[in-house]
DNA sequence: CAATTATCTTAACTTAGGTTAAATTAACAG
DNA sequence: CTGTTAATTTAACCTAAGTTAAGATAATTG
């Protein structure tokens, strides 16, 4: 297998020869840590960026000794610094969830990168609009649903992503947040998570055990919580600044 | 005054003629809404940014006939779309929230401004990245603070953002939003909105009237919110790429 | 400027979700 | 295996915020 950055830049787009070159230049090394590690933290340099190798991590805040706030996970392929690109030192911590293989990517150069690909630079820019249309999600999912709806929401959120970064679409997939984590990231206490998911599992939307999750039905699911997939609507290679929508894949 | 894309563009660094000249190439017109109107929706499609020339709007999503989330307000020299750019329709709606005139601003001509000038194109993943950081803030702050605590540190961020875009830091600024938008803003109700801001007048944080908020001890609402500003931090014409920390403006 | 409508406040009451803690269950280390 | 620790579940109780509604205040309109 060759380049790391390569091969996840290749889940976006379809890449010639030319853009393999550019990113070829960047050095392609790959960094394990254990789950739990800590990757980087807020306040740190921020030299780099990362993509996701293998594994899950995830981007969070403490607001003090008890409070924390999970903004996103971080999927296969998935990258880390992006939409924090212009702020000169880490916004966010930045922790491995499981263990986890990232592949560090020199910030320094992007610039060359943007202005040698028109292209690679649209990938960059469609990876940031998708990371905010997600946090928008989270907003409405935080700010005006129930529990039961965020942890719905969240469970198809969390499948659909999984599909879009080299899976077929499965009801059954691994699962290593703990319910604590899910807390953190849908704004509820562990004993609630619990609760919401013990309802989900007793209404046969779900069954789940420490590590994975199965969704039952998924038309119920996304009727439960509200869920549009338009904001996870696949990157395309093909982006361009016109609005006609080809794929026919957005709508409401 | 001359084109507003250049003026607005101006806010944000230092144009040089050459730049001016690219920014001068788009149409420049202005629009006017009233108070209330709609000046696009969710699935429109999407030809055209914002920019922001007098006014305030808003950009929300309604989840039912009830619910709504308002995911960010739109001020002076604001963008609207740019963190939708890589999605063919509009994701949000977005509203007059006063008497506002915004400044359309051709979608498809940004690819050629983006390979014309990577000072442009960095001003743009710039602002991006500071309306999703702005973004996690308000995860945070809907996530895992109180009320008292959400509509203060959103005071804070009003007032800091209004003196980003051409004003002086002033404790006493134009508020035009009713409390049930905050309340859409910060995942409230109306009328626990009115009480959390009754709860700050009363304990002398800050005054208010229908269109006017007055911040009395800025320094007791930092501390009561958990508000660090570097989540604002200016946006920079001197953006690069590395991480080394010259404006010494941010840290923890 | 009178009348209507929108916004804000306050009060009384309800509820979703938080807290604490104990009991299960699962994972893990030796 | 076995003891230990971490994660989940359940229960009892508590509280922040939601709801409804009535009254007060401000803004807008004819």
């Amino acid at each position: 297998m060759g380049s790391c950055i390569i091969e996840k830049f290749g889940y976006y787009t379809d890449l010639n020869q030319y853009e393999k070159d550019i990113l070829a230049a960047f050095e392609d090394s790959k960094e394990s840590f254990k789950a739990g590690e800590n990757i980087s933290s807020k306040g740190d340099a921020f030299d780099n960026l990362y993509i996701i190798h293998e594994g899950w991590a995830y981007v969070s805040s403490n607001l003090d000794k008890k409070l924390r706030s999970i903004f996103d996970i971080r999927l296969n392929a998935d990258f880390v610094g992006a939409s924090e690109l212009s702020f000169r030192r880490r916004l966010y911590d930045f922790y491995a969830l499981t263990d986890v293989t990232v592949c560090p990517f020199p910030k320094h150069r992007l610039d060359d990168m943007f202005t040698a690909s028109p292209k690679l630079r649209d990938i960059f820019i469609m990876i940031m609009s998708r990371e905010k249309a997600i946090a928008n999600e989270r907003i409405m999912s935080i700010g005006r649903r129930t529990a039961v709806e965020r942890v719905a929401h969240f469970l198809l959120e969390v499948a659909l992503r999984f599909d879009m970064v080299g899976g077929k679409p499965k009801q059954t997939f691994d699962f290593p947040l703990t319910q604590e984590q899910v807390g953190d990231i849908l704004g509820l206490s562990p004993v609630h998570v619990s609760r919401a998911m013990t309802n989900l599992r007793e209404n046969a939307y779900i069954t789940y055990n420490r590590s994975t999750v199965t969704l039952l039905d998924e038309e119920r699911l996304l009727n439960l919580s509200g869920f549009n997939p338009t904001f996870l609507e696949k990157p395309r290679s093909d982006m361009n600044y016109d609005s006609d929508d080809v794929c026919g894949c957005s709508g409401n």
